[in-house]
DNA sequence: GCCGTTTTCGGCCCGACTGTTTTCAGTCG
């Protein structure tokens, strides 16, 4: 069983539980229920797998997971199955689990349509319920009605429709559009994205944006009147939210100035900090919300963040870290990493030029030239070219003979740079495949062509962890290897990456002079941010990359940045942030 | 069921919105 699989067996047993009308009377169940949703958030979050815990018995070191969840989960891994789980889910129809799925649709709700609209089998439930509205079965049941039988068909076609997170780029672009819409709006004083993509997470669920008014209506009727909105899904006094195409849902929330501190801090979240922010406050005697900080039935306003989180006696919170993961406890004690900027970056060592040459991947669009030219207007100090090895069927001589050219082109390049008096200086470097056997796809004669080498996976991405751990290892031992490429090997929504052993990768890095990227592609972000938290804390070095295949793309390094921001990496801990003597220096140190 | 810089017992974040009723339950973030 995968994580998300254990993940979603949790939340049905929470389910059970909040339906069982024996267990919900006693007075700690609701505590239990929450519980057991605490520990599936936990699992769905965790960077390893739950059975490789299990493993190497550190089930505990799980947030939220305790002796008893523990256990369950020991007796999961030893018997397939859970005795205790079995039992109190024997009496509930399969159906109900899946049907949770439904915005709207909670546990209660599940198994009564469940039971009295007779969808017992998981399988193909979600179908039978968009029939069972469409032919007005649901408006007659008890509790019911026809306003929720509309939603929840509107609801569960959405679910259907959209099983996939949104990009961070791509929310960030919708998200513009929409703050440009609101900002029209003459009493809106301020405004911002919050949320997941506040807090610059690789895939964003909803979009949330807060506005600052002293006219929550007109600013709400505003909003409710987007016209790209496919659906208005709820409208309040001071929230409202919307559904545009492709089931991206924009959720608004407004407050007159003098809340707009206390406003940032709830929506940005994440759920987990809020929920640790709030319970030391209360420690404090304090209670939070998003209108400001409750103290002895006095409520003190915050028309910023800065002075709310003051008022806690911490120091404000970058976004990028608010998931209670150290954050708090250091703000405290206001030892809070002072994280990487945008601005401190200095070069971007991976890209892909259209340099003529039969490549094993796709190659780029643009010349060297080009490249050059935008780097120097990003007030880069250099940057490295690195375009895939060649076909495996090319000749040893025909590659040696291409590689040879390259390293000319560069240097004609770094002259040219060099009589127009340009503070760039241009590296030559390849990207070059890790063969499932752990060789590199180039021939040992044509190293002495290049600067460095990024080695990357881009095939046999299956494997048991050892194996490729091995391959890895491999990969990265040539003196000419800087740079681990893309790690994981991850696409967002579409494919897991590689399960490699990264405390021995780390290890390795660290002793050997080498580097994890950062590749802010897109639908890449990889390394994760967790895993780059965990590289950061063991001190290996990082570079933050944008794999460009178009000179537009240069643009993305902030998407990478933010992953680096996410992973707690200082200035120190990024290699592309040095200066050119000094990154020099170390790029050819072994 | 989990957890500990007040606690190994006794707490556990807080408030919003909707629909269906008529004072609230269910759900969500």
């Amino acid at each position: 069983m995968n994580n998300l699989e254990i993940a979603k067996l949790l939340r049905s047993v929470a389910a059970a539980y909040q339906v069982n009308p024996a267990t919900s009377s006693e007075p700690t169940s609701h505590f239990r229920i929450v519980a057991y949703q605490n520990a599936a958030d936990a699992i769905e979050h965790l960077t390893s797998e739950v059975k490789d815990l299990w493993d190497d018995d550190k089930l505990r070191e799980i947030p939220g997971v305790g002796n008893t969840i523990a256990d369950y989960l020991d007796e999961l891994f030893k018997t397939g199955k859970i005795k205790h789980f079995e039992e109190i889910m024997h009496d509930l129809p399969p159906a109900m689990f899946e049907l949770m799925d439904v915005p709207g649709i909670g546990a209660k709700r599940a198994l009564r349509l469940s039971r009295e609209l007779g969808i017992t089998r998981a399988h193909g439930a979600l179908e039978k319920l968009i029939h069972a509205a469409e032919h007005g079965h649901i408006r007659n049941l008890e509790g019911f009605g026809e306003q929720l039988e509309k939603e929840i068909l509107l609801s569960v076609k959405t679910v259907k429709e959209r099983s996939k997170r949104l990009l961070l780029p791509f929310a960030t672009i919708v998200a513009e559009e929409v703050v440009e819409y609101m900002q029209k709006h003459p009493g809106v004083e301020k405004i911002e994205t919050l949320g997941s993509l506040r807090r610059r997470t690789a895939t964003v669920g909803d979009i949330d944006i807060a506005v600052a008014t002293n006219k929550p209506k007109e600013v709400i009727e505003h909003f409710a009147a987007y016209p790209k909105k496919n659906k208005l899904i709820e409208k309040g006094d001071s929230t409202s939210s919307l559904l545009l195409p492709g089931g991206v849902q924009v959720d608004l929330m407004v407050q007159p100035a003098q809340y707009f501190g206390a406003l940032l801090q709830h929506f940005t979240g994440s759920k987990h900090h809020n929920i640790a922010l709030r319970t030391y406050a209360l420690k404090k005697k304090l209670s939070l919300s998003e209108r400001g900080i409750k103290s002895g039935g006095r409520i003190e306003y915050f028309e910023n963040e800065e002075a709310f989180y003051k008022r806690l006696g911490m120091d404000w919170i970058p976004p990028e870290l608010r998931e209670n993961d150290g954050e708090i406890e250091l703000a405290l004690l206001h030892q809070l990493p002072k994280l990487v900027e945008l601005e401190d970056i200095k070069g971007d060592l991976h890209m892909h030029s259209n340099f003529p040459q039969e490549t094993s991947h796709d190659a780029g669009t643009n010349q060297m030239e080009d490249y050059a030219n935008m780097a120097v207007g990003l007030n880069y100090e250099y940057i490295g070219f690195t375009e895939h090895n060649l076909k495996s069927s090319t000749s040893e001589a025909k590659v040696l003979d291409v590689l040879k050219q390259k390293q000319e082109l560069a240097e004609k390049l770094n002259l040219k740079l060099k009589i127009e008096n340009l503070k760039l200086c241009i590296f030559n470097g390849l990207e070059i495949d890790i063969t499932p056997s752990g060789k590199l796809a180039l021939p040992e004669n044509a190293f002495t062509t290049l600067d460095y080498a990024i080695v990357s996976l881009h095939s046999s991405f299956r494997g048991t962890k050892a194996d490729q751990t091995k391959r890895v290892l491999e990969g990265l031992a040539h003196p000419k290897v800087r740079i681990f490429g893309h790690p994981t090997g991850r696409k967002l929504n579409n494919r897991e990456g590689v399960e490699l052993d990264w405390d021995k990768i780390f290890d390795y890095a660290l002793k050997h002079n080498k580097w994890i990227e950062i590749n802010s592609s897109p639908d890449r972000l990889d390394l994760p941010d967790t895993l780059a938290r965990q590289a950061v804390k063991l001190g290996v070095k990082l570079i933050v990359d944008t794999d460009s295949h178009e000179i537009s793309w240069l643009s993305g390094m902030r998407y990478g940045i933010s992953v680096a921001r996410r992973g707690w990496a200082e200035k120190k801990d990024v290699v592309n942030t040095l200066s050119l003597q000094e990154f020099e220096k170390i790029l050819h140190s072994t």
